[in-house]
DNA sequence: TTTTGAGTTGTTCGA
DNA sequence: GTCGAACAACTCAAA
């Protein structure tokens, strides 16, 4: 509600002011609202209608196309000016871009304002005048700017108008899934921007100062997850910025050292998404570096779905997955475990882990989604190395130390003690019997080989940077 | 135009 | 067990 600029400008024009929420999710294509968000989206606009009632005003839902629906209201209440918050991926953008001008045309005023961005995407530009590409200076430029104004307080009364127009109710359109899926959510997050404001400052309050440490573990509440709360524009980046800076002060820290912390940075890759999407709106379906297209995915549904279900045989990439579907969310250290075991190891398309996480994430966001996709395939602006493939097992054993976090996912291995949590398949046979396991039967034998599935790809790689036809036919998936 | 320095998140191997 | 080097050039951004 705070720190939301178009409502700002509607109160300052003093008149009576109409909160519209358009559901038209066939515009956004092929990324129309996944199953995780669309139940967030419920939630979140029960909230936010329960707010907005708080203060004297109603929110209106209206579903169809977003231009004829909005051309509806219009006529109905008479209203003369318009605005919104921007949204940055591509078809809506073009979308918006076209409402905008048909509505100036007929002579109404309509604005768009910054609400999700620190930096809009274009504002940010290297010497040349082009987008950056590589994080370290596009953050430096930004940090190089004037300081992200300081966010605005919402009143307690918005004037209303009269009559009401009337709309639609929420549960008409048909956000929450309808198998109790989301069963697990519901104790995980509270939608809105009370649950935001919420996390938010217990974050800064404590976990904040070893974010750099603990953000890494799995087993720790060691993150905001402020994410989905983001996503949805619950909150902003400038009430972030303005929550590290006045709890720095509290503890007097030096300037320079909390523009600098980790948790700022990774505000900041947040923004570095969206700039690259902005400026490359073909990267959430297509590799940035067309080399890419080259490479031998392996479109093997079968093993897209042991991924997608938890059941690889490997307990950091299960537990992590698992935990996905649960709760709508996964830490992510093992987000990168999971999608680094998918691309590098399965050898599976980023695409289609893209997908997944798409539909099962409540912070499902076209932006990081693409970013984080391609950092680890490879193959995205600022990625990261072709041989540098992730092995679940170390990263467990450094991340997960006591092997909390895969007991509390993968229930079946709860008896099972270091190190063999973190790789069953080594347990010598007594050790499995006696924590009640066995492979095959209990939980799975691994997948594939760690080893040999990550020299294929190294090799794949390879053969891909130097050029050469890639073979068709390949070695057996299921092999070690 | 050319040059130069730098670049999120790792793993493995051998000394 | 610990440590440094190799992994592979390549592209970007700025001087």
């Amino acid at each position: 509600m705070d720190d939301n600029p178009a409502v700002e400008a509607a109160c300052a024009t003093g008149q009576p002011v109409i909160f519209l929420f358009i559901w038209a999710p066939e515009e956004e294509g092929e990324w129309s609202p996944g199953g995780a968000t669309r139940w967030w989206l419920h939630h979140s606009l029960s909230r936010l209608a329960e707010t907005l009632e708080a203060r004297g005003n109603r929110l209106l839902i209206r579903r169809g196309p977003s231009a004829a629906t909005l051309d509806g209201v219009i006529a109905e209440t008479g209203a003369s000016v318009v605005f919104w918050n921007r949204r940055y991926e591509p078809l809506a953008v073009a979308r918006d871009a076209g409402i905008k001008s048909g509505l100036r045309q007929r002579g109404l005023r309509v604005e768009s304002f910054n609400a999700g961005l620190l930096r809009e995407p274009w504002e940010v530009a290297t010497k040349t005048g082009g987008p950056y590409q590589v994080f370290t200076p596009y953050w430096r430029a930004c940090m190089g700017m004037s300081e992200p104004s300081r966010p605005w307080v919402a009143p307690t009364r918005f004037a209303a108008p009269h009559p009401w127009p009337i709309g639609v109710e929420i549960g008409s359109l048909g956000l929450l899934p309808r198998i109790g899926w989301d069963e697990g959510f519901r104790g995980e997050w509270t939608p809105g921007s009370d649950g935001a404001v919420g996390l938010l400052s217990t974050f800064v309050a404590g976990p904040w100062r070893d974010y750099k440490t603990n953000r890494d573990r799995p087993d720790l509440l060691g993150t905001s997850r402020l994410s989905p709360h983001l996503h949805f524009g619950e909150i902003g980046p400038r009430q972030i910025w303005w929550a590290v800076k006045e709890r720095a002060g509290q503890l007097g820290l030096a300037e320079a050292e909390w523009r600098s912390s980790t948790y700022l940075t990774e505000v900041g890759w947040r923004e570095f998404a969206y700039h690259l999407m902005f400026h490359f709106p073909r990267t959430p379906t297509e590799p940035l570096r067309d080399e890419f297209s080259r490479f031998p995915w392996r479109e093997e549904t079968e093993l897209l779905k042991r991924w997608s279900e938890g059941r690889t045989g490997v307990p950091l990439v299960d537990a992590g997955m698992r935990q996905l579907w649960r709760t709508g969310w996964m830490h992510n250290r093992v987000r990168m475990v999971v999608a680094s075991y998918l691309v590098k190891n399965l050898m599976v398309p980023w695409q289609s882990g893209a997908r997944w996480f798409w539909d099962t994430l409540v912070d499902a966001d076209l932006a990081s989604n693409t970013l984080g996709w391609q950092w680890t395939a490879g193959c995205g602006a600022d990625a990261a190395p072709y041989f540098r493939v992730f092995n679940p097992v170390s990263q467990g054993e450094k991340f997960d130390p006591n092997g909390e976090y895969v007991r509390r996912w993968v229930p079946e291995l709860g008896r099972l003690e270091l190190p063999w949590i973190h790789r069953p398949w080594e347990a010598p046979s007594e050790v499995l019997r006696g924590a009640g396991v066995s492979l095959g039967r209990d939980y799975p034998e691994p997948l594939v080989s760690l080893v040999i599935s990550r020299e294929r790809t190294l090799e794949a790689y390879a053969r891909m940077r130097a050029g050469r036809p890639v073979e068709g036919a390949e070695k057996p998936v299921i092999d070690g």
